[in-house]
DNA sequence: GCGGCGACTTGGCTACATTACC
DNA sequence: GGTAATGTAGCCAAGTCGCCGC
């Protein structure tokens, strides 16, 4: 019996989880952090840059069944939408893009770090496409799997290296931060780093046909190599792109599905029945050259029987992470959802039947009765005041207590609790002191608290919180995100947010609006006397709960199920389905953005220079701010100040983009951007659009003319997922599992910079770090004595004595060789250590991880590789990508 | 065609938990 | 067993983008 279906018969009745589920049904303990965020901009800590790098190429044949299920999948090779003629344009036949470019592919990993680079090197074959059509929908290409448009920029830029001046107008970013002496670059910015290993070619204005057969940028690396890929990509076949029927054959568990895109008017399904064949012919042109050549020296059933026993490793260690999850229905009357469910798109219809239990309130404030200090002199405060008091007082060690906008919001807000006549007049006269001394003291009673009485009080809070924590949706039961209403507090806003100080007022269940299926008991108000905002039952929604942000009322505040939940899975396998899709349309799409660089119509001309700055560094679309909000910016709402033009074709960027971090970049770009920008700013001021006919309304509207569903946003997923797919596919070497998860690392690093994921120094790195030089020379010394004890040993003599004037173990010489071997051994290692530290001081993996990286690429690679996903994936990423985890292990993004 | 609302994704930080190391 | 290092969960701010009404 299917699950769904037995778990609907009890909806209804459902009344609350009291579960007596299993322990595999038992939810996980949330836990509540207290709460103090530290917006940190210190900028010379937050390094900025992305640069992008590279895109792979070539998609194995495999690509194209990646069995798995990706029952979405249907989307690749999406027809043009109804609307845009297939006719429209030559760029997206076959034919235009005939030309294509047959270009090795560039090597690899090793260097990659080293090499960053840019898309420069695309451009290149752009420059002399011919491209017909303005606005047309760019089909996929059918030769586009070889082309270098299907690798990252940077990677492209890597292969040409050796070549400089060749390529047409590569833009090869340029590190504009100094390296510091020593071997830690932290100081330089993300992107820099990157770029300043990769060194870049010399633009020149050059441009070169795709036929060429040179690398599309040329580039220098300042201390990496240029290697080129041995593993060329074969030539490639238009069908080497996974069709609709392929897809089809996923797991079962997709079979149901109605992704968005394929609802969308977008005849997604409607593939190319030539295309089909063809892939189902299935050549090893489409294999990378190391499976080809792994399907040449093995049996003939290799492949299987070696994706057997791969599947199997990686299966188990999955099976054991999902273990609770697989047992479950046993005493549950949900089924625990790991499985996608159908989805509709947008406005359509989410779910069926959905039963929750609300959210849950915090606890009501609990005075403390410590007194401020006013002028000297202890001040009494009503328990509101003393409540908005002790928020301001535990901020003390921020660095929100430097920023006076904070003090002056609050001061604001908390004035008004004080009343007018209050004897607290001003807050510089105010000594928080005491409340700051007291809340000190609790924390540390709390961390003094036995092991038991923690236990006790975990256990306390789950058992209040668990009813809220599941939610039913369509008979599967799944986790709620954010069940716990916000609590009262500062406004915490990042960078130089307008608001941030002010006080954040407790949300009451007459703020909140409850979603919820028709016939379902509307959850309890948990706070006697007081009742719902109201009630819905919209099922094209799938928040479970929402509330006005009191910072900005015109904002709202959501409950929605957790990341692990099929409805957020559906949604991630789309979102990377679609930017799989832009894999078939880059080509073209950059050789028509490349074609109206020299556009006389400004507004494309910005637009194309726009799309190449979002292609090129993965910049997010920038929509337009309020002046209620922090002054950040985006590709669209870039200033003239935010880009210096530099000739002969650098643009130095420098900007706070999202979380105002902070974008730095110097890159090399094609001439004809290069001169498009100095337009857009001649005549303007620095604080002026440098985009001035563009927001992102039109941008994304003319990228879906390009490509159905395609946003600005996607580039950067496709980015992210087509480098992370190419590196691990070029770097991975033979070796233990710790090296291949070294190799890994480097690619999801070279990601995060692609995508300037930032994070703060850790406040304990220095004395790391200084930790850990100490031991080195500890261990060098104890190596000097271990040698000259050696030395005495071969002669027959005893050790000499210890610092301490004792006497050592006569050991052997060859125990003493050992040690000596042993020793050197941790001095590597620790020497590793540091710089792997030190690399990644400022970088954020997980980010990109959790947002940006196909999980299926992670998936298919560790099956591939004998890597236990464990490794990669910790427990809430397995949970999140458990749509995932069937890939085939040939899976190519 | 535009603007704003609404829904959803992306993102860094921090408290707490777990693991490593001595 | 204690402490430091590392990992994770959760928080909530801040983006993107679709859609709808004017």
């Amino acid at each position: 019996m299917n699950f769904c279906a037995m778990a609907v018969e009890t909806f209804g009745k459902a009344p609350m989880f009291d579960d007596d589920d299993d322990e595999d049904n038992m939810p996980i303990v949330f836990k509540r952090s207290s709460a103090s965020r530290q917006n940190q901009l210190d900028s010379e800590i937050k390094h900025s840059q992305s640069q992008r790098l590279n895109k792979l190429s070539g998609r194995p044949a495999s690509d194209v069944c990646s069995s798995n299920g990706q029952s979405s999948n249907n989307q690749k090779r999406m027809t043009p939408l109804p609307k845009t003629s297939p006719m429209r344009s030559e760029i997206g036949s076959p034919k235009a893009s005939k030309s294509s470019i047959q270009e090795p592919l560039v090597k690899p990993l090793g260097t990659t770090l080293k090499v960053s680079d840019s898309m420069g090197s695309r451009p290149k074959h752009l420059v002399n496409a011919s491209v017909k059509e303005e606005n047309v929908t760019v089909n996929p290409t059918d030769d586009n799997s070889d082309s270098e448009d299907d690798k990252p920029l940077s990677i492209r830029l890597k292969g040409n290296s050796n070549q400089p001046n060749k390529g047409p107008g590569p833009t090869v970013p340029k590190n504009k931060v100094k390296k510091p002496s020593g071997d830690s670059d932290d100081e330089i910015p993300l992107s820099s780093k990157f770029q300043m290993k990769s060194a870049s070619g010399a633009l020149g204005g050059k441009q070169h046909g795709f036929d060429e057969k040179k690398p599309l940028v040329p580039k220098v690396h300042q201390n990496g190599s240029t290697s080129r890929d041995k593993l060329q990509k074969p030539a490639v076949l238009s069908s080497k792109r996974p069709l609709p029927s392929a897809d089809s054959h996923s797991s079962s568990q997709f079979s149901m599905k109605k992704p968005k895109l394929s609802d969308s008017s977008t005849p997604l399904s409607s593939k190319p029945v030539s295309l089909k064949a063809k892939q189902e012919v299935d050549d090893d042109d489409d294999i990378p050259i190391s499976q080809r050549m792994k399907k040449i020296s093995a049996p003939v059933n290799k492949s299987s029987s070696s994706k057997q026993t791969v599947s199997k490793v990686v299966s188990s260690s999955i099976k054991k992470t999902f273990k609770k999850s697989k047992k479950p229905v046993k005493k549950s009357k949900y089924v625990k959802s790991t499985k996608l469910l159908p989805s509709a798109g947008d406005g359509q219809k989410k779910w069926t039947t959905l039963v929750h239990n609300g959210v849950i309130f915090p606890p009501p404030y609990q005075t403390h009765g410590v007194k401020i200090l006013y002028k000297g002199k202890p001040v009494d405060l009503t328990p509101e005041q003393e409540e908005v008091a002790t928020m301001f007082a535990v901020m003390k060690d921020t660095d929100y207590m430097l920023k006076p906008k904070f003090k002056e919001n609050f001061w604001n807000d908390w004035r008004k609790l004080l009343g007018k006549n209050h004897v607290i007049q001003n807050l510089d006269d105010c000594d928080f002191t005491p409340i700051y001394d007291w809340y000190q003291t609790e924390k540390e009673k709390k961390k003094q608290m036995t092991t038991e009485e923690k236990k006790a009080l975990k256990e306390e809070k789950l058992k209040q919180e668990e009813k809220y924590m599941w939610a039913i949706l369509d008979g599967v039961k799944e986790k709620v995100g954010n069940f716990r209403v916000e609590p009262p507090g500062l406004f915490r806003g990042r960078g130089e947010h307008p608001k941030m100080g002010k006080l954040k007022r407790r949300i009451r269940p007459s703020d909140i609006t409850i979603n919820i299926g028709k016939g379902a008991p509307i959850p309890e108000c948990p706070i006697p006397g007081e009742s719902w905002k109201e009630v819905r039952h919209d099922n094209t929604v799938t928040w479970l709960a929402f509330w006005n942000d009191p910072i900005n009322q015109k904002e709202f505040k959501y409950v929605f199920l957790a990341a692990s939940s099929s409805l957020k899975g559906q949604s991630d396998k789309e979102k990377y389905e679609k930017a799989r899709m832009l894999k078939d349309y880059i080509k073209n799409i950059r050789n028509a953005y490349t074609k109206d660089f020299t556009s006389k119509d400004p507004t494309r001309r910005q637009i194309a220079v726009a799309t190449y700055l979002i292609d090129k560094l993965a910049l997010r679309a920038g929509n337009e701010k309020d002046d209620d909000e922090a002054d950040t910016v985006g590709c669209c709402t870039l200033k003239v100040e935010n880009v210096k033009a530099v000739p002969p074709n650098l643009l130095e960027f420098n900007f706070l983009g999202k979380d105002s971090i902070k974008y730095e970049n110097t890159v090399e770009v094609e001439l004809p951007v290069f001169k498009a920008i100095t337009q857009f700013q001649s005549g303007k001021s620095g604080t002026d659009d440098l985009f001035d006919k563009l927001d992102t309304n039109k941008l994304n509207a003319h990228l879906k003319d390009l490509m159905p569903g395609l946003t600005a946003k996607v580039f950067r997923t496709y980015n992210a997922s087509i480098t992370l797919d190419d590196m691990l596919n070029r770097g991975t070497k033979d070796g233990d599992v710790a090296e291949k998860i070294v190799t890994y690392q480097h690619a999801n690093k070279e990601v995060a910079i692609i995508c300037n994921h930032q994070r703060t120094v850790s406040k304990s790195h220095g004395a790391q770090m200084t930790r850990l030089n100490e031991k080195i020379s500890e261990l060098r010394d104890i190596l000097k004595e271990l040698k000259i004890d050696l030395d005495r040993a071969k002669k027959g003599k005893p050790p000499l004595k210890d610092a301490d004037g004792k006497r050592k173990r006569n050991l052997t010489p060859e125990a003493l060789e050992k040690k000596i071997s042993q020793t050197n051994a941790k001095i590597e290692k620790i020497e590793r250590d540091m710089k792997t530290k030190e690399d990644l001081k400022t970088v954020a993996l997980g980010t990109s991880k959790i947002n940006y990286l196909d999980p299926r690429i992670t998936v298919a690679w560790c099956k591939r590789h004998e890597v236990p996903i464990e490794k990669i994936f910790n427990k809430s990423l397995l949970a999140k990508f458990a749509w995932a985890m069937d890939v085939d292990p040939d899976f190519r993004f």
